[in-house]
RNA sequence: UCCGCGGUAGCUCAGUAGGUAGAGCGAGUGGCUGUUAACCACUAUGUCGGCGGUUCAAAUCCGUCCCGCGGAGCCA
């Protein structure tokens, strides 16, 4: 049996390729199908004079989406509208025949109605592509840090404690029956780690339960969260930089021509891409968005000052120098003014807007304790934590990486839904 | 949780001086052509989201509930 994707090393030869019928159209002598078989799609064409009319009426009756096994010989044609190369069947078997109608057609489908159908919705070619992307896009993240002497090392889903906001953990009860959390991050059990292998990285799902209903948040999501001793900020940012040139050239390495053919991307951003990016401490991009949009901005930005930002340049932007109120308990405050911490958003550009978030962190004992104090966090389930302040404490830096996010900028998408194969937000559990 | 929009054929939608419904796609039938999301003609299909109310009469007006979508806050 061959895969689709090697047809054209067949060309003259006879080949038997399985797999669902994508399309069909008949002309006076001849039925064109269509086949998609998981690779790649390829024009079977049926001479009707080499068959009966019973297998003529059979062909032409196949639902969408009924599964054939094919023989016969692979031509070079102009005409064929994949790879310029369509196969003339001479045999072929029917392996199931749909006796009900594939619920999506080709065209007129809302957004809606297509996550209703994701378990079908997944075989159209643009859905296909983005998640063959979505694997090239893992593949180069993990090359990227092997290459660079990372160590995974996974963090737990299960935790007994918050890392980030209280109110958006999902609860559930442990064998016990004692109160367990699905984990918002695996940041903390990383910091533990990079003091054990220097650099390590660990990439997996993380959960929040948070009552967003918006096209850039998921309730669970993966994230990739490298963490570093011995780095700060500058050199978190570095390497943040070249993992995400890195990915974006891996990608189009291998899938640039399908961006701009099936998901019509505009390729340029992607293919100029290069470090540094654009650096930005909040201050100034509060100035920035200031005179922009002609008025006082307060607190941090949200996401439509985000967007604002992430169209003013051609590159993404690395916003760096929050306040510390906005953010969370773990960052090390910068000694220059202690109004703010030693951290970094980086936007994509585009409007994507965030993609990831990192920090140097907070190494010092009783710093750290009087911040997981003052966010009313409880110090037991944070001993552990603190106790990586007590033994060899070092600077030491990391951030987190929202997958989704990072491919449905690539893809140019709309919603990150499409990101991910089983999309969970706040609406949706099924399928 | 708050704000906004929506629920009419399998799908996408149109349908207000209130009079029990239409188009395109898909499906079926016939025709035509090396077709390309083929094309042309014809045919069939509806508890107009649920419940209650106003009215001689409700897809249309009112109330209420359910569901979906988008945005805010928060974040990756």
């Amino acid at each position: 049996m061959t895969e689709i994707c090697y047809i054209t090393e067949y060309i003259n030869k006879e080949v038997e390729i399985r797999g669902w019928v994508y399309n069909k159209r008949e002309t006076s002598n001849i039925v064109f199908i269509n086949i998609r078989d998981g690779t790649g799609v390829i024009q079977v064409l049926f001479l009707k004079e080499r068959f009966t009319t019973i297998q003529v009426n059979q062909i032409l009756s196949l639902l969408v989406e009924s599964v054939i096994s094919i023989k016969g010989f692979v031509r070079i044609e102009k005409k064929a509208p994949y790879k310029e190369v369509e196969v003339h069947a001479s045999l072929y078997s029917i392996l199931f025949e749909n006796t009900v109608e594939f619920p999506i057609s080709k065209k007129d489908h809302s957004d809606g109605f297509l996550m209703k159908y994701r378990h079908l919705w997944l075989r159209s070619s643009r859905q296909h592509l983005i998640l063959k992307i979505r694997s090239a896009v893992i593949n180069a993240v993990r090359e990227y840090f092997e290459v660079n002497n990372f160590t995974l090392v996974d963090s737990p889903i299960f935790t007994a404690s918050s890392c980030e906001e209280t109110s958006t953990l999902f609860n559930t009860k442990w064998v016990n029956n004692e109160s367990v959390y699905l984990s918002q991050s695996g940041q903390l059990y990383q910091e533990a780690a990079c003091m054990a292998f220097r650099k390590t990285y660990c990439f997996g799902p993380v959960f929040r339960a948070e009552k967003s209903k918006t096209r850039r948040h998921l309730n669970e999501f993966w994230m990739v969260e490298p963490e570093m001793a011995f780095a700060d900020l500058d050199r978190i940012i570095e390497v943040a930089e070249e993992l995400i040139c890195f990915t974006v050239s891996k990608v189009l390495e291998k899938h640039e021509k399908d961006l701009s053919d099936i998901l019509e991307r505009e390729l340029t951003i992607l293919k100029m891409l290069r470090r540094p990016f654009v650096r930005m401490t909040y201050v100034d991009a509060k100035h920035k968005l200031e005179l922009l949009m002609n008025k006082q901005l307060e607190g941090d930005f949200g996401a439509p000052q985000e967007t604002e930002l992430s169209f003013m340049h051609d590159r993404p932007i690395v916003v760096t120098h929050y306040p510390a109120q906005v953010k969370p308990f773990y960052m090390k405050r910068d000694e220059s003014d202690v109004r703010f911490v030693k951290c970094m958003d980086i936007l994509a550009p585009e409007g994507y807007g965030e993609i990831i978030g990192g920090s140097q962190r907070e190494e010092d004992y009783e710093s750290l304790k009087k911040n997981i104090l003052n966010t009313g966090l409880n110090e037991y389930d944070f001993s552990w934590y603190l106790d990586l302040r007590q033994y060899g404490t070092v600077v030491h830096s990391g951030f987190g990486m929202g997958i989704e996010r990072l491919v449905a900028w690539i893809c140019g998408l709309h919603h990150l839904r499409e990101a991910i194969p089983f999309a969970r937000t706040i609406e949706r559990i099924r399928p």
